[in-house]
DNA sequence: AACATACATCGATAATTCCCGATATACCTA
DNA sequence: TAGGTATATCGGGAATTATCGATGTATGTT
């Protein structure tokens, strides 16, 4: 097989608008989230459930599973600090996928 | 929007496996299908349906549909020639997505 | 302990997608 | 024109996805 078939679920992943509004947010979080802060000091984990939450319209269970989808294939990494969930973009990955096109 | 509408519906023709797969063929026909043949003289115009669907096991029926799905939204080029289409992958389609996972 | 907050998971329904068989359409040949 | 071949389209059942409200679980506060 040329493309693993993980590469399928990244592209399922992709293929819905509000996941993939949400990796463009956070691509930019001090510029989509007002009340943004970093949260750990100086290492950057990403942006909390509830923010992406309040930006979307959606309701808190949707966004919930759409961040553990886009976690589930790799397109963000997932950190818990006390009772937040932080999400943050996986440029591995997304940068691998942006290879692949081309030998794809 | 930072993301055209429109590449989420590229995103989720790539969602399915035997449509990837179709795409991987298309990338090296003369090594895919045995009985390949340069339709139009120089000009390489691609695979016909026929030889996709023999290849596939999916019924003629099903892959016309996802020939026409990955046309819709530009991954293949589609020429009529006689009796027979074919598809051809269209390269800049696919170097703009990888570009685009860049600048996502 | 009791309660509040943040997030995850469950259960359900509507919408969409997958893939099929049947049929229609286009083209070719005799 | 009649018949054959290649592809496209239609209609549908099963499977998956989208999204919700309700509930569960972990953490923090008093």
């Amino acid at each position: 097989m040329f493309v693993p078939m993980d590469d399928v679920e990244i592209f399922k992943a992709l293929g819905n608008k509000n996941r993939l509004q949400i990796l463009t947010w956070l691509k930019d979080p001090e510029q989509h989230f007002i009340d943004y802060m970093p949260a750990c000091g100086d290492i950057d984990v990403g942006v909390c459930v509830g923010h992406i939450h309040k930006k979307s319209g959606l309701t808190q269970s949707t966004i919930s599973e759409y961040l553990s989808v886009l976690h589930r294939v790799g397109l963000v990494s997932a950190t818990r600090i006390g009772q937040w969930t932080y999400y943050k973009r996986n440029e591995e990955t997304i940068a691998r996928l942006g290879n692949l096109m081309n030998t794809l």
